[in-house]
Order: C-alpha cells, then structure tokens, then sequence
DNA sequence: TATAATGTTTGAAC
DNA sequence: AGTTCAAACATTAT
C-alpha cells in the first residue's frame, strides 16, 4: 500500500469528496472520530506517505504503515478503522494510524520536501544530504524529511538506474552523481505512480526483489543494509560503492 | 505453516 | 542526556 506514489492514487480516488459533508462516522479509530461528523470535507492532500483529510480547523492525518488498506464505496469483511460516510458514498480505512491535527496543516508540513508535490525543492535535498556525509545512501533516501514519499521500492530502484551502491556514503558520492539520484527520485516516483494505475508495477521493476542484473547478468545481492536494515538489492559490478 | 514484507513510533536499556 | 534497539502494530503472499 505505502510509498508516496500509492498515496497520490487514494487522493484522486476520493477527490468526488471533496466539498462534500461526513453525515457519518465509525470505526475502531481510537482518537476522537465522532468529530468528523457533519463537518465538511475542505481538501484532500498528502506529504509523502501521509494522507490528510483537512476539515476547518483541523486535520486528519493517515499513515498506511506497511499493512494499511482502502475502500471507496465498497467494504472488507474486517473491521474498519476509519468510515466516513456521505450522501453518495463512502470511504473505508483498514489497518492504518489515525491522528489529528489541530490547526493549520501548514503549519506540520514543509511541502518542498515531498518528492511528488508541485513544491518539492531537489536544492534543499541536496543541501540536506551535505549535513549527513556519513550516514548510507540507503539510508538517506528513506530519510521522510528529505525524500517524503520514497520507500524501499523507490530506493532499490534509483540506486540501480543511477549505478550507486546502496552503502556507499553519502558525503562521498560525486556531487554529479548525487544530484542525478534526487532527480530519479521524481521521474521514479511518476513512473511508479503510473505503473501502479495501469496495474503494472512489478513488471518494471529491474533491481527490487530480483535476483539477476539484466544489465551485467551477474546475480544480485540481497543483504538489509544501513541502519534502517531495510531490503537492498543490488549489483556490484555496476553499482559503485563510494566510502 | 512459518516467514517476511512497499513503515513508523514508542519506550526501555544502555 | 543522548543514542540504540527491540517491540509493537497488523495483513497477506509465498
């Protein structure tokens, strides 16, 4: 589900709700919910992986985490977290944290570094790498207040197309090399946004979960790395390692 | 069937 | 006091 991309698909799913007034509220939420009822619905937006319904005053703000789940207009079987009904419709969270905002959400969220947002600012990611020389490359493209809406997809599949070794540090990284990386975060992200609506997303991945480097036919490493210990998958022969 | 996986927060332990 | 790390949450495919 996660993955700032997926989140981007949720918002233009629901946006037929917009404007429109919660008659209704249920769930095993346990933050306050009943207060979304017979409020209107101002905006849809997202900060990377956070998905936020913004009501006047406050905002509610969900988190996929790994498991999370949606229905428009139709239900699971499982209890929902979060049901928000209206007039024509519905929509249903599964599995996912709730939380609220209070106040202005723009006031919780630097918009310029969420890779998909029309704000997004590669300068700031860059200046914001410089202060970390020496954490993992792995790591800093997780990091959700640099790269907001990267996750380990994203990651394994950048580090590929631009040949960097999922452990090489980030200080020592060519400055060329590391301006390409924020620029594939982008152009990846859109891409995996409109694989995943055309149900294609797998088909184009070329290092995540896959054993085999087409481009060297040499096998991949598998191995968690950095701190985060996330999955890598990568090629040493043409993936450099900078330390 | 057990395991691991597109993630993050929390709080105990050091 | 700052850092580190396991636990917790929870679903589904392999």
């Amino acid at each position: 589900m996660p993955e700032g991309p997926s989140i981007v698909i949720l918002k233009e799913e629901v946006r037929q709700f917009e404007g429109k007034k919660v008659i209704d509220v249920a769930g095993n939420s346990s933050v306050d919910i009943e207060r979304l009822k017979n409020k209107t619905i101002r905006a849809f937006k997202s900060w990377g992986k956070h998905f936020l319904i913004c009501f006047d005053g406050f905002t509610v703000k969900i988190h996929m985490l790994m498991f999370g789940t949606y229905r428009i207009n139709e239900r699971k079987e499982t209890a929902p977290r979060l049901s928000l009904i209206f007039l024509d419709g519905e929509i249903n969270f599964y599995t996912c944290s709730i939380k609220i905002l209070e106040g202005d959400i723009n006031d919780y969220y630097d918009w310029s570094e969420d890779v998909m947002n029309e704000k997004w600012n590669p300068v700031k990611a860059e200046e914001s790498l410089n202060k970390i020389p020496n954490q993992m490359i792995c790591d800093a493209l997780l990091e959700q207040n640099i790269f907001s809406g990267v996750g380990n997809i994203i990651k394994n599949e950048i580090l590929y197309r631009c040949k960097i070794h999922p452990e090489s540090l980030v200080g020592k990284i060519p400055t060329e090399d590391i301006k390409r990386l924020i620029e594939e975060s982008v152009i990846y992200s859109f891409q995996f946004l409109d694989w995943k609506k055309n149900y294609e997303l797998k088909k184009h991945w070329k290092a995540h979960t896959k054993s085999t480097c087409e481009r060297c036919n040499l096998p991949f490493i598998k191995k968690h790395t950095g701190i985060k210990k996330r999955r890598s998958f990568f090629c040493t022969n043409c993936q450099k390692l900078y330390q």
